[in-house]
DNA sequence: ATATATTTTTAGATTAGTCTAAAAATATTT
DNA sequence: AAATATTTTTAGACTAATCTAAAAATATAT
């Protein structure tokens, strides 16, 4: 049995260690989660006692393969419910990632395969990420960060990094959403701001939007 | 701030008390929730506290305008999941409790009214018991116990009291769902066995099934 | 290589929810 | 009205998850 609160510290340790491969600080998964560093010890050690980590006292932390099957489920979970909050219930993008965040952890394969079909087995969330099937598996997607797109080229918006309702809404507002066609007319070295074209419009985004948008060539 | 257990507790206090009317024991309560007197007792200060519920020690305890508000909402949510299971991912009546139990506890109004909307505002769960609208009105069905029912007469099957697997997949078996239209062909005193006509068939149904089907007349 | 700073772990408390066993109150019999 | 049985509450302990403050280990700077 796997509590909640398990879900969500394998959740965030297999996020920060670049899906589940690299090893994770206690301080980093303290920061991701809102508590303390002395709490995070005490869960690890937990993890660790349930076969769902790896864990050396002052080494940092990595999922075992039931800890990275753990955290693949639950991200399926949530990217699935995401789709269907947008889909179903007229949601906007940026309002699904909190619901969504207490809905993966509904305990029940039926309820998850049987969603999954009734929204036509998606591969891709709201925000542009890839929904691993039932095995587990992603489909890869090819995308670059706004910020190394080059100068003349035109692309497709097709995922954010940032989920924040504060980007998402932002975006929204300047008619940027994912399936947008852009194209790079001006990087500015001063500031790393970039000119980008829209349909319609010109605008100069700053760099923190240019590290949190991802394009498609097209 | 309200917390998963107390929800629990304060529909189980709602169930027990007669929808929120009556006073309602320690013991009956630990019954119903699988735990024991002295946990309830516990709970009970707690909701008195926080003054969802009135308890006097030794005289049971009823519900607050407050708590008896908790518990219709989360009712509400526990029977909008039911539909949306039963109607758009293809569960069966005899699976959908569990699930609800556990999402029923999602806190979201936008998702509970959308989810309301996406069903086109069912009045009835999949067991025929009410769902009470955003403002906490149930709307009220005229029905009666199988065990009353006259002989002779000929009546729709409109809810069930029992929502357990076995109870819901017996009467699945003998093709007894809501909406099913039978009569009452004779009452065994010996046993309060009751022999109905459905469609296509004569069947004899025990006493206990004959407590647990609601009726209406036709 | 030593001193200083940072990170991580331990020790000891706290809160929610649960339990068992014993005590107290209430209800039922005789 | 006592005696007995039942119900309910208290007392004390346990687990999961958290916290603060102090100690220990590791990393960085001089
Ligand atoms: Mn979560
Ligand atoms: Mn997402
Ligand atoms: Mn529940
Ligand atoms: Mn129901």
């Amino acid at each position: 049995m796997i509590t909640l609160t398990e879900e969500n510290y394998i959740k965030a340790i297999y996020h920060l260690g670049n899906n589940g491969i690299n090893s994770v600080n206690t301080n980093a998964i303290a920061e991701a989660m809102n508590t303390k560093a002395s709490s995070v010890t005490d869960m690890v050690k937990k993890l660790s006692e349930k076969n769902y980590a790896d864990y050396k006292k002052y080494q940092g932390v990595t999922l075992t393969d039931d800890g990275r099957r753990v955290a693949v489920n639950i991200i399926r979970k949530h990217r699935l419910w995401e789709v269907f909050l947008v889909e179903k219930l007229n949601f906007s993008w940026d309002e699904v990632h909190e619901v969504a965040e207490h809905l993966e952890h509904i305990k029940s394969d039926k309820l998850i395969d049987e969603l999954d079909a009734f929204l036509e087995f998606p591969t891709y969330d709201p925000h542009g990420d890839p929904i691993p099937d039932k095995e587990g598996n992603f489909k890869h997607i090819e995308k670059i960060v706004l910020a190394k797109a080059e100068v003349g080229s035109t692309y497709k918006c097709v995922g954010v990094d940032d989920t924040s309702s504060h980007f998402l809404k932002y975006l929204d507002s300047n008619n940027i959403g994912l399936g947008t066609i852009i194209t790079i007319k001006h990087k500015e070295p001063f500031d790393n701001s970039i000119k980008i074209a829209l349909e319609n419009s010109e605008i100069v985004v700053s760099q923190s939007v240019a590290k949190n948008l991802y394009l498609k060539k097209v």
